[in-house]
DNA sequence: GTTAGAAATGGCATCGATAACATAGGCTCG
DNA sequence: CGAGCCTATGTTATCGATGCCATTTCTAAC
């Protein structure tokens, strides 16, 4: 095992390249970081040479000396469906790439406040420059502001740590949007089947619904809660279906708005004739199931967007942002009620 | 700026660590990492500094020093909504965290061999120990071979790069099932609305459709190919509803199934009365949409679990691995035809 | 009572890139 | 024509943990 073949088995480094382009390490440290001082002609020379022998940088080194790791770690619940989270996922790692930053993920099992910790301090661990927090999570312990004091965190939607700017999409609009829209419709009461309390997200869009009602001076009928499965939607269409009066529901998610409709079929009871029914998120389903479902979508790509160029273009702490209003798609579940 | 000012305010190192516990830097690190000969009573002081301290190592150094990660890569398809990647990547994101590992991804905008490159080449800048590639693509350029010489890679569900292992869910046997479970129930011919072509998801399915059909002595009639959303579902499935023999349709995609279904509804034929309809990956909405759909499900969070412990346990090529079978669920989209 | 060997620990070089400082050549301007 | 200043480049120390080797202490065995 000669000199040579040991250089050639690993990863050429910098002091190869250097070697190869007859300059030294720095020339091409500041060659491949686009450092205004350097001659076009050497820059030359050092490219083709990084181009010869393959060069690729070690982020290891890089990190240890420049201090940033340029990787952004990003907070997620680790549930199948939910839509909205899966948007934001893209919507950050796009822009992170974008801006030539890793996405590094740590997922948390459930809204555990333990868990969220270890996954805090798993991405702290690594040494991420900043953190993205898609977790709906209430509640923010001591240790969890220890952890994300030294780094930048923004959060989406959830909760407020001392040092974290939050961003988010206006859950409260998009509650008030469809329940005016079942109000309008003529509508003298509006039933709710909401998400998980813990949701940030589940308890604004009531809040909205409850507002509005409010406004049209209608006393808001008690709360059915669901965990945003079709499932669980089904088990409170149940009661609604057995409530005559019923006329008229916003669910909190399109997959538990499909479990009421199901359940409120089973009972005999049709959507839209008997009841109108109205939801938030706009699924690609949506418009083909039967019935097509009036829904309000809301743009969380650009939100998961928004939190990455926030976190990365403003050191200081900012004011709230707030992404683009709720649309609502009319489609073929609500209807005038019938007299 | 005394000195103690400028300890105080950057995170503490190991030496900071070792001078606080009277040892020297090495026994932290022996301590740390669970080396055998440390005295317990050692190992207690240091432990104790640790927790004082808030001591976090340093990843960026201990990847330089050790020259591994700890981190393994994983390459998606960046698409909203593909439903057995986003299962996939849960699979892959518990089974990491379990192992201590990290998760960087990587995304890709489309199926284009370039942009699968850049991707490769973000992963193995950030130095990662292992990829997981979770796309459907079939072409691998030479570059993407090169690329991935150096770090074990395990594709789930994909290509097959010169030294990465294979890993899937039998999707043949998941087409054969759904086929066969319409010619069982006395069907003479079996339609088939496929995925795209390059997703070798799709390929499978539709050979499997194929073989099924081969076997029963049925000649195939023409693929109609879709692009997995509900949409493309519903163009198809216009075209379908105007040829009065179909009688039996497997659709490659619960979403597709649907789309299918609504044109077949709005051209006056019904589901499950004129015509039976199959599909796969069983979806929590299969089940309360109308009609609950008659689809396979597989069990993509296995598969993704099943390639990280893959790619941590067996360093050397093995061969393929396969999940376990398919498995229909039989409800209400699906009946015998009618004479 | 010496020696072999294990257990516990410390010292030093090292990984690869970068920051900070140093230097050499070329240019401008009074 | 020399002071002053840019430009292009090289040198050296440094980041924090680890690998390897050296050292000390202790125990067991002959």
């Amino acid at each position: 095992m000669t000199d040579a073949t040991t250089r050639a088995m690993r990863q050429p480094s910098m002091a190869d390249v250097a070697r190869a382009a007859g300059v030294s390490a720095q020339t091409v440290s500041r060659t491949l970081r686009d450092s205004p001082n350097v001659n076009p002609e050497t820059r030359q020379r050092v490219l083709a040479a990084v181009e010869q022998l393959g060069y690729r940088f070690n982020s290891a080194a890089k990190m240890l000396s420049s201090g940033r790791s340029h990787t952004i770690g990003l907070v997620l619940l680790q549930s199948g469906g939910y839509y909205s989270r899966s948007a934001v996922t893209a919507g950050v790692e796009a822009a992170a790439g974008e801006a030539g930053y890793a996405v590094s993920i740590a997922t948390i099992a459930g809204l555990d406040t333990g868990l969220m910790e270890r996954s805090l301090g798993k991405l702290a661990d690594q040494g991420v420059d900043g953190i993205v927090i898609a977790v709906p999570l209430i509640s923010v312990t001591q240790k969890m502001e220890d952890i994300t004091r030294d780094i930048p965190t923004v959060t989406v939607d959830g909760s407020r740590t001392a040092g974290a700017r939050v961003l988010g999409i206006d859950q409260r609009e998009a509650g008030r949007v469809a329940t005016q829209h079942l109000l309008d419709l003529g509508h003298r009461q509006v039933w709710h089947v909401a998400g998980p309390d813990e949701w940030i997200e589940a308890r604004q869009r009531r809040q909205g619904w409850q507002e509005c009602l409010a406004v049209a001076g209608v006393e808001a009928p008690p709360v059915l809660e669901g965990d945003w499965s079709p499932d669980s939607g089904f088990r409170q269409g149940q009661i609604l279906a057995m409530i005559p009066e019923v006329t008229a529901i916003f669910a909190a998610s399109d997959e538990m708005a499909f479990g009421v409709i199901r359940a409120l079929r089973e009972r005999g009871r049709t959507v839209p004739d008997d009841v109108s029914i109205v939801s938030v998120d706009d699924i690609a389903l949506a418009a083909y199931c039967a019935p097509p479902l009036t829904t309000v979508r809301q743009d969380f790509y650009a939100s998961g967007a928004a939190a990455v160029s926030l976190l990365l273009q403003a050191p200081d702490p900012v004011d709230d942002a707030v992404i683009e209003p709720p649309l609502l798609s009319v489609r073929s579940s609500t209807a005038v009620p019938r007299l």
